[in-house]
DNA sequence: AATGTACTAGAATTAATATTCTAATAAATA
DNA sequence: TATTTATTAGAATATTAATTCTAGTACATT
C-alpha cells in the first residue's frame, strides 16, 4: 500500500534531539531538522502535524523511557537500597545517553510543548507522566516510612530524583558527562536526605 | 539637559523578568515588555541596543547580586559551617525572590544571551561571573581540605550550589516556593557531600 | 503492467517579532 | 522665554521560521 518511507520518524526525532543538545530548543527549526536528517520539510509535515508535535513526541519518548527505568529500579526489596540504586541509575543514564539527557534535563517541557492543544495521543501520554512518577514515589514512601504525606513525598523526590538530576546537570551544562566520582557523592546525599531525624 | 525619563531601566527590566517568570523567555517579546512596563517600543530601543542586550542586563543584574551574597556568606570562619550557611542562603533567596529565582534557575544563559557579540560592557560583566564563582570555590577548598583539585572543586560545587539549586528548582517549576522543611534536607545533604570518606 | 497510495520535494505563503525611522514632547539650562 | 536634547511614540519595514500547497515519485498490490 503505497510507497515505503525513505526517512523514518526515528531519524527525524534523533536529528531534532541532536540539534537541541547542541544549540538549544531554538536551534531545532524545521529547516535545521530537515537538513540534518536529510528529509525535506514536506516529509516532516507528512509525519507530524506541527513542529510542536514533533518536539513533544521526542520529549515524551525520552521521558517515558527514562521513567520506566526509574520505576523498575525503585521496585527492589529494601526500599533504602532501591532508592540509592535508582539515584545512581539516573546518574548513569546521563553518562550513557548524553544527548538524550541534555534534552531532558537542560530544557523545560514548556519550551517543547507550550500549548495544551497537542494531538490527542500526545496529550494523553503527557498527562500520564506526572501521575506515574507520583505513584512511584508514593509506593516508596509507603514502604520506607510506612506513611505517605506531602513532606515525605517531597523528601523522596529530592533524594531519588533531584539530587542525581542536579549532579548530572552541572556537567551536562558544560558539555561534559558526570565522572565516576560523582556516584559516591550522590549516594551519600541520597542517604543523608532519607535518614531518620 | 533634555527631557527627563518617564520609564526607568528598572521598570523595563522588572517587567521582562515577570514575563519570563510567568511564561518563559519566549514570552518576553519587545511588544510584551513594552505593554507591561508602559513604555513604548521606541523607548526600549532608546535604552537598549537590542532585545538580547536587555535580557542580558536583566540576567547579569540577577546573577551578580546573587553571587555577591554567596561569596560573602562563604567567607565565614569555619569553612564547613560557612558552606552550610551558603547553601541555606541560596534556598532562602529563592523563597524571598521567587520571580528572580525563576528567571535564574529555570532558564539558561543561552536562552537569554545566545550570541557572543553583546555590547562590550555586558560582555565584560558576563565574562567575570564564572571566574568569580571559581575563585570562591577555590578559596573554600583551600580552607576546608587544604588542597585544591578538580574533584574537590566539583564536590564543593555540588554541596554548596547544586543541592540548594535543585531543592528550590523542583518547587519553582511548579510555581511554588521551597517550604521551610527543605532547609533541613539541604543542610544534611550539604554536610554529607562534604564529609570525610 | 496498471493502478492506488503513501511518501518525497521544495517553492510559495503566512505569521510573528525584532528593529528602524521620523516626528512629536517635555524638561533643563541659558 | 528660547533653545537644546534626551526621551517618548508608534507606524513602517525587515527578518526569521512555521506552515501550506501543488506536483512528482516509487513501492505494493492486483
Amino acid at each position: 500500500m503505497g510507497r515505503s518511507s525513505k526517512y523514518s520518524k526515528e531519524q527525524i526525532v534523533t536529528s531534532a534531539a541532536e540539534l537541541i543538545a547542541e544549540g538549544g530548543v531554538q536551534a531545532a527549526t524545521m529547516t535545521a531538522i530537515a537538513k540534518r536528517s536529510g528529509a525535506p520539510i514536506g516529509s516532516l509535515y507528512h509525519r507530524y502535524p506541527s513542529r510542536e508535535a514533533l518536539l513533544a513526541e521526542l520529549w515524551l519518548d525520552l521521558i517515558e523511557q527514562f521513567q520506566a527505568g526509574l520505576t523498575s529500579t525503585l521496585d527492589g526489596d529494601s526500599p533504602l537500597e532501591a532508592a540509592v540504586a535508582t539515584a545512581l541509575y539516573a546518574v548513569r543514564w546521563t553518562r550513557e545517553k548524553p544527548v538524550e539527557s541534555r534534552v531532558m534535563l537542560l530544557f523545560h517541557r514548556r519550551e517543547l510543548m507550550q500549548s495544551d492543544d497537542l494531538p490527542g495521543e500526545l496529550a494523553e501520554r503527557a498527562a500520564k507522566l506526572e501521575p506515574q512518577l507520583g505513584e512511584m514515589l508514593r509506593g516508596f514512601c509507603r514502604r520506607y516510612w510506612g506513611e505517605v504525606n506531602s513532606a515525605n513525598m517531597e523528601r523522596a523526590r529530592l533524594a531519588i530524583l533531584g539530587i542525581p538530576a542536579e549532579s548530572a546537570r552541572s556537567y551536562l551544562e558544560r558539555g561534559k558527562t558526570p565522572p565516576a566520582l560523582v556516584d559516591a557523592w550522590v549516594e551519600r546525599a541520597c542517604r543523608a536526605v532519607l535518614a531518620d531525624d
